[in-house]
DNA sequence: CCCATCAACCAAAACGTTTCGGATGGCCGG
DNA sequence: CCGGCCATCCGAAACGTTTTGGTTGATGGG
């Protein structure tokens, strides 16, 4: 009761006091001006619950993290989150969060949010090849904007970062270093990213000549990374080079490697991607892939917003270049065991860089 | 209009339909099985706005993260609300999340949930000494729980995990092993963790009747615990050991000990907190100090329950011990440099380890 | 002087629930 | 046969807003 409180206190009707303070133009600038006055002086807020009654639109959006090992401690997460947080807010929207596994769990916070008129659209991260939640949100016609393409044929709003032009890049940078056995360490194969990211590694070696070297895929932990990583140095034509999906398996394999007595960056070269903090201070620094995630906030709420004001899917399927940051973690091809190692050792890099630089040219949008 | 469709369909009144579905005694058994057929064919869900005009009550949440350089991307966070996330949806509560830096923002964003009730009460994370927030929500009568205690003198309900004997056993830990000269590197001391690690740091080394070593400040990232940390050892007469507030400057302190030349864990003990995935995979793997993060989020949760419930809030103080998960980071401390160094590294627990044990022994609650 | 126009205001309906205070009819005890 | 009780159901109000379709009274043109 408090629009009528203001009508009351000042003699006018609830409609002219709601039209006054939603800026409408009948009514006398006098008039609108009493009115601020008194909302102001008593501290009056709309209540968010009648207006979303009233309007039929709840003005906030769901995203559902993924938990799980692997999945929900990932700081690529919280970064996203907060970016979508404070770009929502500058629309005056709520961000309404979840946490569930994907399985029977999630659909079933989908479905909360979604049934309960709690949220007008979702942002859906970390899509995986065949991604029920997609479907199912096409399927009722609700709005919404994925992180990550997936299987899916029919058209939706989608931001994806270009995984698998990075790790081709970074496959033949490796490569351009001397690396002739180049494996991979990848996350589980159902997201979508760790399949991009195989098919960049895998084509690039095609396009070189190169059989594809040793590879594994299991959750992406440090533990699982070191492994993984045991398991692929302990064949008997061990991998130079390790790319790995992300920063921590990647922190996992350069344990492993230290353990098997060789040195990351010189006896055998490591590539992860995300760029955590962590990983500038890993030992050696770690050569990683950056994306630009505060950057990919912003842009998921605007396309929401968008497609919440009426536009099309079909029209929002951008797919944004990563970004390579060479540290100490990668270099030169180890020579054979049996000849002596010179030269090179001060040609790599080998300190922690600032600096980086396209990684991939394709920007469709 | 879906109370309304069902009680049409079946010829009933809404009022029946909506006591039946809300089971109440009033209603036949047979009625109420009626409706609940129906409901569920038409896909029923109550609309969550109208419940919450009607009842006065969102059945919502707010949590405000605290954005800004070395808060946000603390995985620590991602954890805490997950957990939150996942015990609310148990009680059918929605979690609502904004970002905002500490200042005007963050109150802006307290404001914004609270004034258009859009919910029902807080979860404060990561408090200070002199908290704005706390006061601002006592004074409205909001409920709330906070993680962390803060100087307010009122009575609050919180629960805070025991930093201070924590660190207070790590340094009779560090003092054990023979060091004399413990550093300190905190986070900033308007923190109310911060000033509590400092505090467990000092009572310990003053018990033990030693002088405080040299200590410094910044925000809790790894670029920051590398500076600290240089500039620390750079002393007259650096520390053998360094108590790290977190695992991210920890991480940098290791990167600093590693570029001097000195060898963690054996020039020089280094002790985190925090018990990041990551600092098992530090070289050398970090001893740290483990909070139980799902637990307290879990208890937060029914503290906030129990408060909407009508619970006075001075009933729940918890204070829960840490755990300390030794790992290679840290033993004896080094011989003076003209002895050898011998008989010791043997003995000092040089492998990750999985074990760890309770640090602290009070638990008031 | 009358009618059209316009500025300023308003009553009432609607959004979908929950709940208060009955209403109805069957059954039982006296 | 009557009064009361119980099981079952229902009308209407209320929550606080937005919006539709007005009404009122002043003003100006013809």
């Amino acid at each position: 009761m408090s629009l009528t409180r203001i009508a009351r206190s000042l003699g006018l009707s609830v409609t002219t006091v709601s039209r006054a303070l939603g800026g409408f133009s009948d009514v006398a600038a006098a008039t609108r001006m009493r009115v601020e006055a008194e909302a102001e002086r008593i501290g009056y807020h709309p209540h968010a619950a009648a207006r979303r009654l009233r309007s039929g639109r709840s003005e906030a959006v769901g995203v559902v993290l993924p938990s799980g090992p692997g999945q929900f401690d990932d700081p690529f997460f919280l970064r996203l989150l907060g970016g979508i947080g404070a770009t929502l807010a500058g629309h005056r929207f709520d961000l309404i969060v979840t946490a569930a596994r994907p399985g029977a769990t999630e659909m079933a916070a989908y479905r909360h949010l979604a049934e309960g008129r709690r949220v007008d659209g979702f942002i859906v991260a970390r899509t995986r090849q065949h991604d029920a939640r997609i479907g199912w949100l096409l399927d009722r016609g609700m709005p919404f904007v994925a992180h990550g393409r997936t299987m899916e044929p029919r058209s939706y709003a989608h931001l994806d970062i270009d995984g698998e032009a990075a790790f081709a890049a970074a496959t033949r940078r490796l490569i351009g270093f001397g690396h002739r056995r180049i494996g991979l360490i990848n996350a589980p194969g159902e997201l979508m990213f760790s399949h991009h990211r195989a098919a960049g590694w895998h084509a690039a070696l095609a396009e070189a000549g190169l059989p594809p070297g040793p590879s594994a895929e299991g959750e992406a932990t440090e533990e699982t990374g070191m492994h993984l990583a045991t398991r692929l140095l302990r064949a008997a034509e061990p991998p130079t080079a390790l790319l790995c999906a992300t920063d921590r398996l990647a922190a996992g394999a350069l344990h492993a490697i230290g353990f098997a007595g060789l040195r990351a960056g010189q006896d055998i070269s490591v590539i992860g991607y995300d760029n955590l903090p962590l990983s500038t201070y890993t030992d050696p620094p770690l050569t990683t892939i950056e994306q630009p995630i505060d950057r990919a906030a912003e842009r998921l709420v605007q396309i929401l917003m968008a497609l919440l004001g009426g536009a099309s899917p079909a029209g929002f399927a951008d797919l944004w270049p990563a970004r390579l940051v060479p540290r100490a973690s990668d270099g030169p091809a180890p020579a054979r065991s049996n000849r002596p190692r010179t030269g090179w050792t001060l040609q790599r890099p080998n300190r922690p860089s600032r600096g980086g630089h396209d990684v991939t040219g394709s920007n469709k949008t």
